[in-house]
Order: C-alpha cells, then sequence, then structure tokens
DNA sequence: CTGTCGTTTATTTTT
DNA sequence: TAAACGACAG
C-alpha cells in the first residue's frame, strides 16, 4: 500500500473529500461523532505526504488536551506510514501545532518588542486580572458594589475581543464611559508592568500583523497550510488572526459543528462559522454527517432537539448504528433523591455487566455535583470530578510562581506583591502601594524596593522584611541563571520556609477544606511538570511560565481505571461514554434562569444540551427533580421544556421506584 | 499588618 | 447553604 491510500484507508467518501481537497478554502461540518479529529489529523498526514513541508502547516486548536491529541495522531500516523519526506534525510520537522494562545505567545516572544513590550513578558491569569481591575476601580473611588468589577472586566474582554484598543473607546452612557476609564488605566498597567492578558495574546499579535506588513509576510512565508480546529467557538480577534495568517494562499482548512457552539458567553462568535462562504466565496464545504458514535434513538432524539434552534446550518445526521435502547426520562422528588436513582441505576447496569468507566454524570452546574457525589460516597463507588479547581489557580501554586515570575519579569508588580508578603514580612498594601507608586518603567520593583528600604528610618519589621525579601530575590535571580528549573523551584521552596508557613495556616486549627499536606503534595506535582520541562526543553523560565499559565488543568487522571465520571456539559464536549445521565433537566436549572429571556441564549442552551446528548454511545438517562435545594432554599420546578423535544416514542419514562433516603427528607 | 466576624451573593469557562 | 469579601478591631 502506497502512503496515501494508507492515509485514506477507513475514511470514508466524505471525510477523504476534506482530506483530499487541500488548495484553497475549505470548511468541514462535522456533527457530533463524525470523525472530526480523524479527519483532521489525517489531512495533515495527507499534507506531508503529497510533499508539504511539515514546518509549513498551522493547526490551531483550543485547548491543550487537543492540540495533544493532534500531535499524538499524527506521529501515530507517520510512524506507519514511511514516506519518502520523512525519511529523506532532513531531521524530522514538525507542523506547529497548539492553541491559539501558546501559537500568538510564540509570535510575540520574536516579535512584541516591536510594540514596545519586552520578550519576556508575563501573562496574566484571569485572577490577576480581575483583582487588577478592582484596584484600578478602587483608585477612581467606584464603588465596588455597585459596580461589579466582574462585569467591568467582561466588558472589557469583550471590546479587546472586538478589537477595539483602550485609547479609541471612549463610551457614550454613564457605565460605558466608566468602562472605557478603567480599560485604559488597566491597559497602561499592562504596559508598565510588562504583561499580557489572554486577549492581548491575539490582539497584539493582530496589531503587529495589521501595523508591519514585513512581519506578516514572514509567517505567509512559513506557514503555508492553516488549520483551525472548532471553528465555531472562534471570537471575533482569532478570526482577525486566521484571515490575516490566509490571505496569501488561502489554504484555509476550518473544521467545526456550529450546533456545537457553547461558547458565546466567552465572545465565540457563531457567525464566523455561518458566514465562512460569504468571506470565501471559492470554498469548499463538507459536510460530515455520517455518525459512528451513537444509537439511532439517541441520534434522533439530539436532531429533534436542536430542530427547534432557528439560527443553525441544516445538516441530515444519520448512523449505521443500532437503535438501541429507549431514551429513560425520570422525575425525582429532591436532587438527593434524584441522585440515589443515578447510583442505583448504575449499580443494576454494572450488575449487567457495565464498566464503572463506562458511565458520566453530567449537569449544567458545578453545585449539582455535591448530591451526587454523596450518594456515591454513601454507596462505595469510586468516581472523578472534572473540572472545578484549577491547578494554577491554587493558592500555593501560586504563591511559588509568584517568585518565578517576578524572577522573570522584575516589573511585574502582581508577582512582586503576591511574593512579598509570603510568608509574611509584615509587608502589606501599603508598603508595596508606596513601591508601585514610585517604581519608574524600566526599572526593577526590586530596586525601587530597595531604595525606599534605605529611607526607612527606624530598624522596623518592614524594613527588615523588605531587605530579607530584596537579598532572597537577588540569590534567586542568580540560581535562575545557572540551574535547572526543579532545582530554582526547590530553592524557592525551601528559603522561604515554604513548608512551615503552610503548616502555620493550615495547622490543625479548623477543619480547612485541604491541609497542609495536601498543598505540599501539589508542589511536588509542580515539580514533576518542572522536571520534565528541565528533560525536553532547553529554553528557560520565561516559556515554563508561559506554558503553566496556558496549561489550566494539569493531567492529573493517569489512572484511566474505573471511575464514575462527574463534569458539567461544557467540559464534556468532544468526549464520549456508553452510558451517559443528565442530571437536573428543569425549567431554570438547563436552560439556565438567566438565559430565559433572551433568544440567543435560549438556543445556545439548546445548543449545551446537543452537546450532552451527544456525548452518548448506548444508554441516555435524564432525570428532573420537582423540588432542589437552590441557594439554601427550596424550590419547586418544571422539567425542562428539551424534554418535551424529544419525540415520545423515543422515550420510556421510568415511574414506580422510589429511591428516597431512609433520613426524614423535609421541606 | 493580621485575624475575625458579619454581609453578600451566587452559570457555563477551552486560554 | 457556603464561600468569598470587606469592614473593623487588635
Amino acid at each position: 500500500m502506497n502512503p496515501e491510500t494508507q492515509i485514506l484507508a477507513g475514511l470514508n467518501g466524505k471525510q477523504i473529500e476534506a482530506v483530499k481537497t487541500i488548495d484553497g478554502p475549505v470548511l468541514v461540518i462535522s456533527g457530533p461523532g463524525s470523525g472530526k479529529t480523524r479527519c483532521l489529523t489525517h489531512r495533515i498526514a495527507y499534507l506531508i505526504s503529497s510533499g508539504v513541508r511539515p514546518e509549513n502547516i498551522l493547526a490551531v486548536t483550543f485547548t491543550n488536551k487537543a492540540a495533544g491529541e493532534i500531535k499524538e495522531r499524527i506521529a501515530a500516523l507517520l510512524e506507519n506510514s514511511p514516506s519518502s519526506h520523512r525519511s529523506s534525510g532532513r531531521f524530522a520537522a514538525t507542523p506547529q501545532i497548539g492553541t491559539f494562545h501558546s501559537v500568538c505567545a510564540r509570535i510575540l516572544r520574536r516579535e512584541i518588542e516591536r510594540i514596545g513590550y519586552s520578550r519576556n513578558f508575563t501573562i496574566l491569569d484571569e485572577g490577576d486580572q480581575a483583582s487588577l481591575i478592582k484596584k484600578i476601580m478602587a483608585s477612581f473611588e467606584v464603588d465596588t458594589k455597585r459596580y461589579n468589577p466582574r462585569s467591568i472586566r467582561s466588558r472589557i474582554s469583550k471590546l479587546k475581543t472586538e478589537l477595539v484598543p483602550a485609547e479609541s473607546y471612549t463610551g457614550s452612557d454613564f457605565y460605558s464611559k466608566l468602562v472605557a476609564q478603567v480599560y485604559r488605566t488597566y491597559q497602561e498597567n499592562l504596559k508598565k508592568m510588562n504583561a499580557l492578558d489572554f486577549d492581548d495574546l491575539i490582539g497584539l499579535t493582530v496589531r503587529i500583523f495589521k501595523s508591519n506588513p514585513e512581519t506578516l509576510a514572514k509567517y505567509h512565508n512559513l506557514w503555508h497550510y492553516i488549520l483551525v480546529d472548532e471553528y465555531q467557538d472562534t471570537s471575533h480577534d482569532q478570526y482577525v488572526l486566521v484571515s490575516l495568517l490566509a490571505q496569501k494562499t488561502k489554504n484555509l482548512f476550518c473544521i467545526g459543528d456550529d450546533a456545537q457552539s457553547i461558547y458565546m458567553f466567552r465572545e465565540a462568535d457563531i457567525r464566523n462559522i455561518l458566514n465562512f462562504e460569504k468571506d470565501y466565496p471559492d470554498a469548499k464545504i463538507v459536510m460530515l454527517e455520517q455518525n459512528y458514535r451513537s444509537t439511532k434513538t439517541i441520534l434522533a432524539a439530539a436532531d429533534e432537539i436542536i430542530a427547534n434552534n432557528k439560527m443553525q446550518m441544516p445538516k441530515e445526521l444519520w448512523t449505521e448504528n443500532n437503535t438501541g435502547e429507549k431514551i429513560i426520562v425520570k422525575e425525582t422528588l429532591n436532587e438527593r433523591d434524584e441522585a440515589n436513582f443515578i447510583v442505583y441505576t448504575i449499580e443494576e447496569l454494572a450488575a449487567k455487566g457495565r464498566k464503572i468507566a463506562d458511565f458520566v454524570v453530567l449537569y449544567r452546574t458545578h453545585a449539582q455535583s455535591r448530591a451526587i457525589e454523596e450518594a456515591l460516597i454513601k454507596r462505595g463507588f469510586p468516581y472523578q470530578i472534572i473540572g472545578g479547581i484549577k491547578f494554577y489557580e491554587r493558592r500555593e501554586i501560586k504563591d511559588i510562581l509568584s517568585y518565578l515570575r517576578l524572577i522573570n519579569n522584575p516589573s511585574d508588580i502582581i508577582s512582586f506583591s503576591r511574593a512579598v508578603n509570603i510568608p509574611t514580612r509584615g509587608i502589606g498594601d501599603k508598603t508595596v502601594e508606596k513601591i508601585s507608586f514610585a517604581n519608574k518603567p524600566g526599572h526593577s520593583l526590586i530596586e525601587t524596593a530597595d531604595s525606599l528600604t534605605e529611607t526607612l528610618s527606624s530598624d522596623t519589621k518592614q524594613k527588615r522584611g523588605l531587605a530579607a525579601f530584596s537579598k532572597l530575590i537577588a540569590a534567586l535571580s542568580e540560581k535562575a541563571k545557572k540551574e535547572k528549573l526543579t532545582a530554582l523551584i526547590k530553592s524557592v521552596i525551601d528559603q522561604t520556609n515554604y513548608e512551615d508557613y503552610l503548616k502555620t495556616i493550615y495547622a490543625p486549627s479548623r477543619d480547612e477544606f485541604e491541609t497542609a499536606d495536601e498543598r505540599i503534595e501539589n508542589l511536588k506535582e509542580l515539580l514533576t511538570v518542572a522536571k520534565k520541562y528541565d528533560a525536553t526543553k532547553e529554553d528557560g523560565l520565561a516559556s515554563f511560565l508561559e506554558e503553566i499559565t496556558l496549561l489550566q488543568n494539569i493531567e492529573k487522571l493517569r489512572d484511566g481505571n474505573e471511575r464514575i465520571t462527574l463534569m458539567t456539559v461544557h467540559s464534556s464536549k468532544g468526549l464520549e461514554f456508553p452510558v451517559v445521565f443528565i442530571a437536573g433537566m428543569e425549567e431554570g436549572l438547563f436552560p439556565h434562569n438567566r438565559t430565559l429571556f433572551e433568544p440567543k441564549e435560549l438556543e445556545e442552551e439548546r445548543r449545551l444540551c446537543y452537546v450532552a446528548v451527544t456525548r452518548a454511545k448506548e444508554q441516555l438517562i435524564v432525570t428532573y427533580s420537582k423540588y432542589r435545594r437552590i441557594f439554601g432554599t427550596m424550590e419547586a420546578n418544571l422539567p425542562s421544556r428539551f424534554i418535551g423535544e424529544i419525540p415520545t416514542h423515543l422515550v420510556r419514562w421510568e415511574a414506580g421506584k422510589d429511591y428516597e433516603d431512609e433520613d426524614v427528607v423535609e421541606y
């Protein structure tokens, strides 16, 4: 078999069409379970086998996970097909595969000096962003009670996504004027501390490309073939970025599913995918409509649900799979009842031979997980919850990282203010503010702190603390130049006596959520990541920090063994499970209350429901509860309209069995 | 500067 | 309900 036929083997006609149309714009609409990743990876392999040099290919995804998966699968594909190219002497180059943010960060490390930042810039996460915005609001004496910093943050983010620069936005009404003012100061602050937020990664890249045609040309010459995954989730700035990059060759391949766009609230703009044909009139459109995942019943139900949406591309999903079981719908009395029903059903199905890992419980909001967890614990089932607390958001991780970030970027006031008082050195907001105020652009905060130390007359706690901190940072900075990351991180932990510090905070005084020991464990996890980094990458601290910041969750599964999975519907996108439970299918919860008055948002909820339903391979079980405790008060709910949208002949109503707790349930 | 206590406010979240 | 925040006293 020649490499080409080998790469195309096992693909259906549509998939082959999508893979083989290598020149010009291509849009692939891939229904759930239609082999999207397959199509994408085979296309990349096909490009390479037909003579395209790997380094001329750029593939952009939204998540690190997706990028990793694509890399792996391409490696496997090329392994199996010893194409003349790979073996022809040149050291195997690889295509550039990464998230929007990491690709842009890479570009910016090379190009950002053109717009007055330095290349060791810090990347702020959302928490840093929020606290900075809040501080700015406070400095304007804006009542942060009245004007929620979070919503200001999201307004600013929205503006940035729309590529509206701070300088040119003024705002019309009172609120947007406030937004404009905060936005401007915020941006000045970022510049001063040589920091970028997530939006800047995209926005500044676009700005450089627009203002420096020769820079853009460089990347045109590099990337001849561009592939974009999950195109329905691109925001305006990402859309512009892609358009710029693809401008020259127009070899743009976008794949996605408008029906699975569930991130509108994160500025995803569904119009990008709906207007592709307008943007590229000669585009080839391929519909992947054969589903390899679900039973006919599940697919039909999903199809009927989504048919209630107005905004969508028409498609005909079909499958050769069996009809399978009917969809089970169960009404329960309250959330504990619901949880018990789920657990008993799992028990029943497991007794019939289902593996524990076959089950997933999906819910609209994290808050729903607790009742289910409790029921699972009571019956002794192992489970894992996906999502929730992100690794890098953990206090202990942020603490240690703040030292590393400060060493990497001496202007990073956010990291400075965190590190300087960990462990407590008697230095609080007031002192930090003074230093921040006195600090001149281009000077390190430590220098400024040193001069402040000298002005302090008496030998106070502050004076000693500040001096000690300065000395520590100096020593660590030296270390950073010579030593590996793991050694550096260990030094930070040792020299700050961090473990002791943790133990004093989390002394068994009160029943803390997490003990000091658990937090120390997390630090070990950080060291593990650093170790991997030491072994494979030779570039330094800056790129490690970048990777950590852009890497939300650290893969902590490692035991792919028998566990029931619990997660929100959002985090289930792209996954599949033999048996899917959707819990809390109630009006007000799913669809969520806040979406009920905005048709666009209601349609997004419906797409979310569509995503949930199509995760199921063999069996779907939907539950809703008449009563549910929400924020402490008991509320009565009606079954979700989405249940009513499933044709009745596909449904079996589970009745009779009572799953109430033995304890008294009060209302 | 730090810890405590009442008050407030609750989606989803790839980076 | 519960966690997160801000005001206030030490």
